[in-house]
DNA sequence: GTTTGATTCAAACATACGTTTGAACAACAG
DNA sequence: CTGTTGTTCAAACGTATGTTTGAATCAAAC
């Protein structure tokens, strides 16, 4: 492949990736991604095939690195030996917080593509909740560790809270900006991160009624 | 209007409703709409005007009830001077949660709709999220009396943080079932809503170091 | 300079969509 | 019965979409 083979595809992904994130993927055409992008029409079916495998390449270039640092954090952390509960919950949430303020990488856009994809009834969902698994079971273990006097299902219902206040954040973090004229910004991405991890590490240790009603 | 006119109106919206939440608004077809709900494919222009206007139907025949009902069991906290936080989150959250099993009046399928709704870039969200406003203005200050200690902007990032973990259960309770293999199980509202209370109304009494970092 | 292989391009293709139309039909009023 | 009104229906319309095609272009290899 030559070097302005590059520079088409990965133009018409970074290209994909922000109106995506704008406008939604199935509101946005491959005639508004190839025009935006400076391709041809054809460039998208040329270099992926279809617009689906584009999209397909777009989330695996992206979501790949980001469990890969949510384990080597995880691994950091056993390393030197905290198992809190707090350094789980960073590892886990900040590489995806991370994301909206790596502009030089365009995460900014991909943000709130990840966030929506939770709630998408997509079959694309199902591949990537499928790479997530493994992660999602090696920090269910770790944070057994962290909180040894949990109920196995207390546990398992406030990790998705947890992930339930990450998606949001990441899928509607703009609507927090503008709705509070700037007052919360998600933007900033450790502050952010320090408020998630007060809030959900509160909930971890809270009291359960749920089983005892 | 006679009655086979409510009929088929009645029959498209739910319908639709059904068919919006398993495939999403834009993956299904008025083709498929009116197959489905035995009626004709000119039938949604005739009855709504646009494919758009029976979205907004939609929506709007179950976001008003919602938000009046939480506005109403608030009043009723308020009535018996019940000022905890238990009960203003209750009166949040429960009305939206208990949509699930409300198969009687198809709520089931919009609680999804509901959920993905907040992730959506459509500019129907901005519509809603005005009727929406008021009702988060009044909870706000219903959760400043509740927690008076609390700063204004902790409050505001960790209401934000419960809203995301709602909607996550609204969008995407179903995965949570099929991953726990029905372990856990948010068709149970009551015993969801417990367990949402516990852990946010935790997180909300938390112990911030977002400012003094 | 010619050939080769990869890339771009304009144009066309087939299909699916939301919408419109005008006739048919039903229920009811006068 | 006749006319009116609200509803259904089959068919067509215009448009936008993803995809395909075959020629044109380009860079490097021989």
């Amino acid at each position: 492949m030559s070097a302005t083979t590059y520079d088409t595809r990965d133009r018409l992904l970074d290209t994909a990736e922000r109106l995506f994130a704008e406008r939604g993927i199935d509101a946005t055409s491959l005639r508004h991604i190839t025009a935006e992008a400076d391709a041809n029409l054809a460039s998208v079916n040329y270099h992926f095939g279809s617009k689906e495998q584009l999209v397909r390449e777009l989330f695996a270039r992206r979501i790949g690195p980001i469990n890969r640092e949510r384990l080597d954090q995880l691994a950091a952390c056993q390393a030197r030996g905290d198992t809190s509960l707090e350094c789980v919950l960073s590892a886990f949430l900040g590489p995806a917080l991370r994301l909206r303020l790596d502009a030089a990488h365009g995460g900014e856009h991909f943000t709130c593509l990840l966030g929506r994809l939770y709630s998408e009834p997509t079959e694309l969902k199902m591949v990537i909740i499928d790479e997530f698994k493994e992660v999602l079971a090696r920090f269910n273990t770790a944070l057994q560790r962290a909180l040894p006097d949990l109920a196995h299902d207390d546990l398992t219902w406030r990790f998705f809270f947890t992930i339930g206040s990450m998606a949001h954040l990441m899928s509607a973090g703009d609507l927090l900006n503008t709705l509070t004229q700037g007052r919360c910004d998600p933007s900033d991405a450790e502050g952010t991160l320090q408020r998630l991890i007060d809030f959900s590490a509160a909930g971890f240790r809270a009291i359960s009624r749920g089983d005892t009603p």
